[in-house]
DNA sequence: CGGACAAGCTGA
DNA sequence: CAGCTTGTCCGG
């Protein structure tokens, strides 16, 4: 009788379910899980003393570096996690992110059940176990919450394309404003409304060409704003993309615009009537560091201010609401930040005080994210058979964002994004990300990457997402920097 | 992440 | 120097 062979040892890399260990170790597969443990799989494992979860990112012999002798057992398997396939994009992912750490994706990857018909979801649901996959459709493309907030900032829509492409699925984007990143990847594949279907989908766009008021005057209580407040018939959401009473004042007796004593910077004005510098956090009381008087004039007027001019404008109750506004008091005129849009329903105009604060904003993806903010007010409203209507107040009524809007038309936009993009070497054309934190100079400069130094960091440049990924992933982060690196930065 | 251990601060 | 906090290192 022949003994049983001894079968080779089986060593399994395990990715641990620990935030901030960014490490992988080796154990030994025990005979008795051999059948069950595949690359993918969740274990539990013994590490310094205790027992903790994580992911077999590897399957193989002993490397020469650990000697089997040291190594210790799984101790349990756990579920099946993601597939191999899964395990493959999660990489690649980390890859195009510039991600050092693959654990986010991999909880992205691990959702608790296993699905064998749809999936529908928000931005998680591109990771969902789905075999046989036959296509992907990705609803409002240009929605911003498909990109995850934290690091790694990883986008939705790119994974659905990615994830589609590997498995030979179809990959559809559907958006009424799609963004220039869906428009380079579609290329001669798009498919558009009627213009007739496109322009009944639209409410009423109604541009308040702010140069045209006589006499010309700075206030953002316009003419036209206020025939619809006077209007006992109509509920109105005013929008202005600043919280407190004022981001910009000036001394009404000696005309000094009021800064910080410490920093210099130019000061809001708190709800509470303090003055605040947004940038060293120093507050001071409400009088003139020039002249000591303590009238002032707004010269950029916030959600709280706005809320009492609309008030004795409109001659009935106004709301205000930004981001942390906790309950909702009813009422049928509203005035706060973009975050109204969210919380208010049943209106018949949404008004933009400022426009121009989006489309003119410091960000490279300002002009469809203010293409963003008029679509989600026009579904606020409704479309324009049933008399919705949204009010832009602007100096540029020739914007081409104003224009797409008031044509229904969103390739007036996106033809100039393109265009300037392309011009600028921007996403989709070139590879950009943010890193912020105390070593970014440090850390970009050892990336060899091009680089610019921003307020809070900087910001890198590659030709491709590989170049850039892979850069940003390979160069060791400084000990204790506590960097972000923000790929294709959303506030940037 | 969380335990181990070292280095620094305080009070007597 | 005990008793405590804070920081750094490390795990298979």
């Amino acid at each position: 009788m022949n003994p049983a062979p001894t079968p080779a040892p089986l060593v399994a890399r395990v990715v641990p379910d620990l935030t901030g260990l960014d490490k992988q170790f080796d154990y030994l597969v025990p005979a008795s899980l051999r059948d069950r443990i595949a690359v993918g799989s969740l274990v539990r494992v013994p590490l310094h003393g205790r027992r903790i979860g994580g992911w077999v990112v590897a399957l193989g012999p002993p490397d020469e570096a650990m000697p089997v002798e040291r190594l210790v057992e799984i101790a349990k398997f756990s579920s099946v996690g993601p597939s191999a396939a899964m395990l493959e994009l999660a990489r690649w992912a980390a890859m195009r992110w510039g991600a050092h750490r693959l654990r986010p994706f991999l909880v992205a990857a691990s959702p608790p059940a296993m699905v064998v018909a749809v999936v529908v979801g928000g931005r998680s649901a591109v990771w969902a176990p789905c075999p046989h996959l036959h296509s992907v459709v990705v609803l409002d493309e240009h929605d911003e919450s498909l990109q995850e907030e934290r690091t790694p900032t990883w986008h939705a829509r790119d994974v659905a394309i990615e994830r589609a492409a590997r498995a030979g699925a179809a990959c559809v984007l559907v958006s009424p404003i799609p963004t220039a990143t869906a428009l380079r990847w579609a290329g001669d594949r798009v498919v558009e409304p009627s213009v007739s279907d496109a322009v009944a989908g639209w409410p009423f766009i109604d541009i308040f060409d702010r140069t045209d008021e006589e006499p010309w005057k700075r206030s953002l209580v316009s003419s036209a704003l206020i025939r619809h407040l006077r209007d006992a018939g109509q509920r109105v959401v005013c929008v202005i993309n600043t919280a407190g009473r004022a981001r910009l004042l000036a001394c009404r007796s000696c005309r000094a615009l009021q800064r910080c004593a410490r920093c210099d910077a130019a000061v809001s004005q708190s709800d509470d009537g303090r003055l605040l510098c947004r940038r060293c956090a120093t507050i001071r009381p409400l009088v003139c560091q020039q002249c000591g008087s303590s009238a002032m004039a707004v010269v950029k007027p916030g959600v709280t201010r706005l809320r009492e001019e609309l008030e004795a404008a409109a001659g009935r109750p106004v709301v205000s609401v930004t981001g942390d506004t906790a309950e909702l008091p009813i009422g049928d005129l509203y005035v706060g930040t973009e975050a109204v849009l969210h919380r208010v329903r049943g209106v018949d105009v949404v008004a933009f005080l400022d426009f121009d604060a989006e489309l003119f904003a410091p960000r490279y993806r300002a002009a469809e994210q203010a293409m963003a903010l008029l679509v989600r007010a026009g579904r606020l409203v409704g479309p324009r058979r049933g008399g919705g209507r949204v009010l832009v107040q602007t100096f540029a009524p020739q914007h081409e964002v104003l224009q797409a809007a008031l044509f229904a038309d969103p390739r007036r936009v996106a033809i100039s994004e393109l265009a300037r993009r392309r011009l600028l070497g921007l996403p989709p054309f070139r590879a950009l990300a943010a890193v912020e934190g105390a070593a970014a100079e440090e850390f970009v400069t050892a990336t060899g990457l091009e680089y610019a130094t921003t307020a809070k960091g900087a910001l890198v440049r590659a030709d491709t997402w590989e170049a850039l990924g892979q850069a940003l992933a390979d160069t060791p982060r400084p000990k204790g920097s506590r960097l972000r690196v923000e790929v294709d930065p959303p506030r940037q």
